[in-house]
Order: structure tokens, then C-alpha cells, then sequence
DNA sequence: CTGTGTGCAAACACTTTGCAGGTGT
DNA sequence: ACACCTGCAAAGTGTTTGCACACAG
């Protein structure tokens, strides 16, 4: 079980609902919502404890929120956080044609000047368009 | 009443509540929710009007629709479009002392390289810190 | 055994929709 | 006069809170 060693890593009960949920956001290379995510686990999972889970992972750093351009709140795991340094320092990307959005990891957010005393501490972009499968 | 003269170029018709949320923008630097506004104007103005004020100006390109850090749909005038042609490559910033979000008007967005495949067709960017008036 | 997680009910916030009546041009 | 705008009521969606019970360590 790796779900077991990541929840005990990060200091959290291993639970069925907080393994199930971890696992699909393990698997799942695009960012879900809560709704993703309540219509892809067991039914059996109350709605509030999916909430409350993604809240303990938020709180944990095990996840981060991708926010998309119309405002859904999404959730992707940290894969460049260790849990000491949180790193969000990355692109996301939402396909206008499947919906999906993704975090590109690889794409980092270049430096931007802002004018006379504006200090910049965390910047967020999100690019819109279409992705590798749907760009043919 | 400028308000009446930007309504009629729209071709919106001008009513008592969309020349006060317009005013309002005008006057406004910032970027404004939906509360925000409700709160500024005379309270005989219905909520779901107000709703209805805000889409109609944004489906004419009078305004454009600001997501701060949090989600919140924030609304602010389009200085830089015209009825024809519309852009908004600039950069948003929310102040996280003030609380407040705004259009840097003169930051573009720069270029950012994707991996092979992706098409870029609009970019976003959001930079949160210490706005002018709360950095000393 | 103890503290934390869960399920249920309910409340709250935000936004949309339908409809009847009022208003701008 | 007519199309469009408004107000009200209601419903839909997303999220939070309180409480009693269940369960992991």
C-alpha cells in the first residue's frame, strides 16, 4: 500500500476514504475537483468527508489547488513539493477542447517585472488552449 | 453623464441600476466582486439584477471577469479593449495585505514556451504580494 | 483507550432561472 | 408600442459547521 506509507509520511491516519482518494490523484495526471473526485470513489464516502479530506491534504502539502479560468477549484498532488519546500513555481494548463487541466510541471514561470512598489511574492498562470491530445 | 454615452455605444440600454455599477467601475481602480458592488450601491438595486447588469457588460466587452488566488469572480473595466478588439495579456495582482486585486494595464504577459503538442491560446496570470500603497 | 475521522443534518454563500409586471427608446 | 430590464421567489451548486458515533494507532 503506498497510499499507507504517504498518509503515515505525512503524519495522517490511513483511512479508507483518504487511501481511495489518494490513489486517484496518484493516478490521475490531471487536476480533479471535488466533484471529479466524488463521482470516481466508492459511494460510500460522504461528501463532506472528501472535503475534509482534501482540506487535511491541503494542510499536509500532499496536494495543491489549481484553480481553473472559471473559477473551479481543482486539486493536483505536489510532485516537486518535499515536505519541508513547497514549489508551485509552475505553469497550468486548462484544453478548451477535453476541459482537463494539468499542471506542467516543467514549465516555469518566468520572472516579471512589476513597477515601482510592487512586490512580488507568489505568482500563479494559467495558460488556455489546446493540449498534446487534442491538438492535431 | 458619460455612464449613458458608454451604455448607448454598447448598445445597452441605459437604466438606473447599470449606470451605478458602471459608475462604479469607472471610479473604482481596483477589481470588484459581486458583493463588493452590492454593498456600494443603493440597496433598491436587486441582487439578481446586479448579477444580470455584470453579464450583460461582460458579453459587450465592457468589463472582464478577475479570479483572485481564492476563486473569487472579481470584475473590472476593459481599458484596453476597444468594442472591436479585445485584450487582456496584463497582469493581475492581489495585494495580500489590502486585500485587494488589480489590472497591471502596463505588465504584459510574457511568452511562455510549452512542451510539444500544446497550442496556447490565452494566458492568465495572477501575482499576489505587496501592492504599492502596502509595501513600506 | 484516546484522539481523530466519519456520516448525517443543516446551514450558508454564490449564482442561475422563470415569470409577471415595469420602463427606456 | 414593443422589446428589454427588473424584482421576487425559488431552485441549483459548492462548501462549511455541529454533533454523536466509529475507528486507527
Amino acid at each position: 500500500m503506498e497510499t499507507k506509507k504517504i498518509l503515515n509520511d505525512y503524519k495522517l491516519k490511513s483511512t479508507p476514504c483518504r487511501s481511495e482518494v489518494l490513489q486517484l490523484l496518484i493516478s490521475n495526471e490531471h487536476a480533479l475537483s471535488h466533484s471529479d473526485i466524488e463521482t470516481k470513489i466508492d459511494d460510500s464516502h460522504d461528501r463532506v468527508t472528501v472535503y475534509r479530506t482534501l482540506k487535511s491534504f491541503l494542510s499536509k502539502g500532499i496536494i495543491h489547488k489549481v484553480l481553473d479560468d472559471e473559477g473551479i477549484t481543482k486539486y493536483a498532488l505536489c510532485h516537486e513539493c518535499s515536505k519541508e519546500e513547497h514549489h508551485h513555481e509552475h505553469v497550468h494548463f486548462k484544453c478548451e477542447h477535453c476541459g482537463q487541466t494539468q499542471c506542467l510541471d516543467n514549465v516555469k514561470i518566468p520572472d516579471i517585472a512589476l513597477p515601482q512598489g510592487f512586490k512580488s511574492k507568489e505568482k500563479n498562470v494559467l495558460i488556455q488552449g489546446l493540449c498534446n491530445q487534442c491538438n492535431n
